[in-house]
RNA sequence: GGAGGCUUCGCCUAGUCCGGUCUAUGGCGCCGCACUGCUAAUGCGGUUUGGGUUAAUCCCCAUCCCGGGUUCAAAUCCCGGAGCCUCCGCCA
């Protein structure tokens, strides 16, 4: 949800941002017009209110004689009242109506257009080029017993793989190296839900235009998240945090869900496009005089990761037609992968301004003791299944076998290869003991 | 799944049986002022959160977990829901 005030004050502005999203801008005019009705409706109720209050008191200091006279006017002005309410939370559902309708406000500096019009901000590590035929992910993870589909689709249908053996161990070591990282850099780890209710959902903007991509478990009224952004910005919901030793910082880790409504044939082989993956997102809560900077770190974060993976990619910033409801700005991290000859999304960050938390009643102090609504911010610091696929199709060999970058190899026994047929009893992790010699 | 208890303005708490200055009690914490070599202690005052109105103040309305209902009038009575706790059953 947008600041009204800020619609009352600047409509020319919120009306541009709705045509740069190639949005309706008249739904701003309807938005200030149910506001003005609210605001009539409100005063007028109030009023009654006040006057029937005054002659409710009436009635107990009223004398024996002249109860039935000051009766009959306190249960007229009842009437009125309810009346009055009814007329509020008329004009209270078409204001919420109108003011759901609008998106974010687009940050200044977004590029204009729309899914074909990110503007490329960088691009990072050479293209890496192969002297054999580049296999995709999926045939590689399959040569390395990594990823099984076709038992994936056997048990949970079509867009559901087990990972299993070295693929296993590489969701464990990303996510060993991702929190670890985010630790480093302040984060507090958590452990996210990733069935929530729906005040969580509505108020990250998911029910929106997204609906069609959620999981529902209607028996139990609960959603599965489709990212935990949802967890996570759920988590402080009706708070007032305390901020001034800077912004709120957390690294979550949740299963993700989504439907992938209306992308049939898109991404149909390997785990590039899944019903459910994990994944470790950043999200955090800053003063929104802070945000755009705080964005930039996330950014700085998502980027330094891939390094870490030797994975080349380039940044892009998302043109305003393809920025989610939430969003302000957003930026995703495209990571090369050799099979398409192209780059693809790994990671994304949103600044949501004080959009989401505006809904969700996520507030802080600020320096004078006042409390104003915070900003939320979230960014991908590694969403499993497609970085395995990333890293399986980037550090091939000829063989089949696949580089490890010494980031990982921690938690992969310290092997630098892994190699199709290879022991994992010999793939242990910091605090394993090595297997004691067979004895016979 | 079954039974019972609980939820009050940051925290704790009175009030709920029996509806009406509840315009919500008291303590802690916090803020201001006074007093005092300093600190502490003490005294006085303030301290829920939203909305409406306003240049700002004043003022008005709502808010006792949430949503309905009864009533001139609801923290209080009735119905529905949520969360927490205890016990039983089941379960990793």
């Amino acid at each position: 949800m947008i600041d009204l005030r800020y619609v009352r004050e600047h409509p020319d502005l919120v009306r541009a941002s709705q045509r740069a999203r190639g949005a309706d801008d008249s739904l701003v005019d309807a938005l200030i017009a149910a506001d003005a009705d609210r605001r009539a409706a409100v005063g007028a109720a109030d009023d009654l209110r006040s006057a029937q209050k005054a002659a409710s008191l009436a009635v107990r200091g009223a004398s024996a004689e002249g109860r039935p006279a000051v009766l009959e006017r306190a249960k007229a002005l009842a009437a009125q009242v309810k009346d009055a309410e009814e007329a509020e939370r008329a004009a209270d559902a078409a204001l919420r109506t109108a003011h759901l309708a609008l998106a974010n406000v687009v940050a200044d500096g977004v590029p204009p257009g729309g899914e074909d019009d990110a503007v490329t901000l960088r691009t990072v590590g050479e293209v890496p080029e192969y002297d054999f035929p580049v296999r995709d992910h999926l045939e590689i993870g399959e040569l390395l017993g990594a990823i099984d589909m076709e038992r994936g689709a056997k048990v949970s249908g079509a867009r559901f793989y087990f990972l299993t053996g070295p693929g296993a161990l590489l969701e464990f070591a990303l996510a060993q190296l991702a929190i670890s990282r985010a630790v480093a850099a302040g984060f507090t780890p958590v452990v996210a839900p990733a069935l929530v209710r729906p005040e969580a959902m509505e108020g990250t903007g998911f029910l929106g235009e997204h609906d069609e991509e959620v999981y529902r478990v209607e028996r139990d009224d609960l959603y599965l998240v489709g990212t935990s952004e949802v967890a996570l910005a759920g988590m402080h919901m009706n708070e007032v945090l305390d901020l001034s030793a800077g912004p709120r910082r957390y690294a979550g880790w949740s299963s993700c869900f989504r439907r992938e409504a209306g992308s049939y044939g898109k991404d149909t082989k390997g785990i590039i496009r899944v019903h459910w993956f994990d994944k470790v997102e950043m999200f955090s809560f800053c003063p929104p005089a802070d945000a755009a900077a705080e964005h930039l770190r996330l950014l700085q974060w998502e980027e330094e990761f891939l390094t870490a993976l030797e994975l080349p990619y380039r940044v892009v910033d998302i043109a305003a037609g393809d920025l989610g409801t939430s969003a302000a700005r957003k930026f995703d991290i495209e990571a090369w992968f050799p099979s398409q000859g192209t780059y693809r999304e790994l990671t994304s960050t949103s600044d949501c301004t004080t959009f989401q938390a505006r809904r969700l009643s996520i507030r802080y102090r600020d320096a004078e003791g006042r409390t104003q609504v915070a900003a939320t911010l979230n960014g991908t610091l590694c969403a499993v299944a497609r970085t395995i696929a990333c890293l399986l199709e980037v550090h091939q060999r000829a063989d089949g076998s696949v580089h490890v970058p010494p980031a990982l190899r921690p938690w992969l026994g310290g092997h630098e290869l892994l190699t199709p047929g290879m022991s994992l009893a010999a793939v242990s992790g910091p605090g394993v003991p090595a297997p004691a010699a067979p004895t016979r």
